[in-house]
DNA sequence: TCCTATTAGTTGACTAATCAACTAATCTGG
DNA sequence: CCAGATTAGTTGATTAGTCAACTAATAGGA
């Protein structure tokens, strides 16, 4: 790993940087690094999501999820209400105590980008923006077919 | 958190999937996912850094930094050496056992390189590498500062 | 229908990472 | 030189996240 070379590297630092910046932001609201994520998604990206859902999305365990949804739903930020439709599913919806902070939640994100893309052009934004997303898809497909490639030899014998 | 608009969850996505993808190919080596970006940077860097260079490098906690060199030692990839011009440093070097690995090592490496920028332009792999640097320096330089201006506010009372 | 396979969620055990408190060594100002 | 401050590293307690084993509900095919 070359200084400054890994692209690995540069995501994985400014992922790190990246969550203390926010855990300080979200302290204060008692959400943790284990949560924001969940919380941000279902408040500003609309609720209710199953459990199972959130973990495809968050690219996490389900047994993580179902942890950092008990935190948020302990602390009075979320709900869950069983799926009519199906007995197993969990479905999760913000409560008024998220929503009344909603938009000063907003702000600790609107932040973090200013500061990420601080001297950027608007068309550097939008690049790094399709760049990224390039990448997550290209490795999450490889990933994804892999697994699927290994239950299909499994399966095979 | 709007679907794919927000340049955190595409870095936090990349992260983790990639982090997936590492962990399989290092777990043969008893490498995991909280020793390989050290072993990495020493292996593939160079070595002779002190614990302290390496958790400002690595951008994590000294603790977490001494548990981690601490698996990587009793594994046999690393040793650890007193710096005879300062008894607090330890200054850390990889063994024999991983130069030996040293080429098949670097491979996971070059492969997950490969599949983050499949698709890509050469000029678009230096593009991104750019970018992804910029706002890692962006947010770097934004948490230091910060963290110097409390420190100076309290020491003026 | 009923038997099996799959899916959603939970729990326990483990590894990863942080924070705080501590020890020992070094540095610095008087 | 020496007393107080800083630095490097360790340890304990806690939170974050994964993996495996489990329960309960559903789906699907004979």
């Amino acid at each position: 790993m070359e200084k400054r070379k890994s692209l690995i590297k540069a995501i994985l630092d400014t992922y790190r940087i990246s969550l203390s910046y926010i855990s300080e932001g979200t302290s204060k609201y008692g959400i943790g690094r284990g949560q924001w994520y969940f919380f941000n998604r279902l408040l500003l990206g609309g609720d209710g999501l199953s459990q199972e859902q959130l973990s495809e999305e968050m690219v996490v365990d389900s047994a993580h999820t179902a942890r950092a949804i008990k935190k948020l739903e302990d602390d009075g930020y979320i709900f869950r209400k069983a799926d009519p439709s199906d007995g197993r599913k969990k479905k999760v919806y913000v409560t008024d105590k998220a929503v009344v902070i909603r938009d000063e939640y907003h702000q600790i994100y609107k932040e973090l980008n200013k500061v990420l893309t601080t001297g950027f052009t608007p068309e550097e934004v939008e690049l790094t923006r399709k760049l990224l997303y390039r990448m997550r898809d290209n490795i999450d497909e490889y990933v994804k077919t892999r697994a699927r490639d290994q239950q299909q030899s499994k399966q095979d014998g």
